[in-house]
DNA sequence: ATGCGTTATATTTGTGTAAGTATAACGAAA
DNA sequence: TTTCGTTATACTTACACAAATATAACGCAT
């Protein structure tokens, strides 16, 4: 018997942050490029754009620095303030698990 | 900007309560028949069959009463133990929402 | 015994989202 | 100026899941 939640973060245009933004802006941040993160997470690029462009449109600083084309192709890296985001999140997500847990121990539902 | 979360609890057997049935239980409370409260929540007879057959698979207890036949066809009833996982799962989501709240305002996530 | 409104299922059909395909643009380096 | 790996975007296809359809079973009341 156990007790999960997804939680996420929205603004009124669209959704910012949740679990799957949040690994795909890890991932980013340690490999230096979308493809090879979406590689690293098993997704489809054109997926992992456009969940990276989907958080763009609702952020008003940027998250992510993008070079398209050089030498190595282009690449893209997060903003301080992007990974300041990614730490947040965590930080709430797991204080969450842990409340939730708590509950449920709390109300004997088992 | 806004924090949003859904929150389950499943046992090994699969998902026991979610809010979608929390609201279905809720409603055969109400009515005294599954066929009406999917009618009420404007979901299929099927989908909220599904739904409660699932419930069902993962408690040891029973959660629901049915009855098949008889002069007004049947009709479906809540247990005690069904009405009382009503309110703690209700209580724990509220209880959820408040703590993730003040876990919003406390980081500035603005 | 027939009708009724319900529970209980299987089977078919639809649909919305995910995945896949294709292609343009970019710019440093050789 | 050609090559390369990347970002960026449109368009098409596939598929899982929801919805719809169909049907059986049930038992009280008339």
């Amino acid at each position: 018997m156990k007790i999960k939640s997804k939680i996420w973060i929205e603004s009124n245009n669209g959704i910012l942050l949740s679990e799957g933004r949040v690994n795909l802006l890890k991932m980013i941040d340690e490999t230096g490029s979308l493809n090879k993160a979406s590689k690293a997470l098993n997704i489809s690029y054109q997926k992992a754009w456009r969940l990276i462009d989907e958080v763009n449109k609702t952020t008003t600083q940027p998250i992510i620095e993008t070079k398209i084309g050089g030498a190595k192709g282009g690449g893209t890296s997060l903003t301080p303030y992007g990974k300041s985001l990614i730490v947040i999140f965590e930080m709430i997500n797991k204080d969450c698990w842990q409340f939730l847990d708590e509950q449920l121990k709390k109300h004997l539902l088992c």
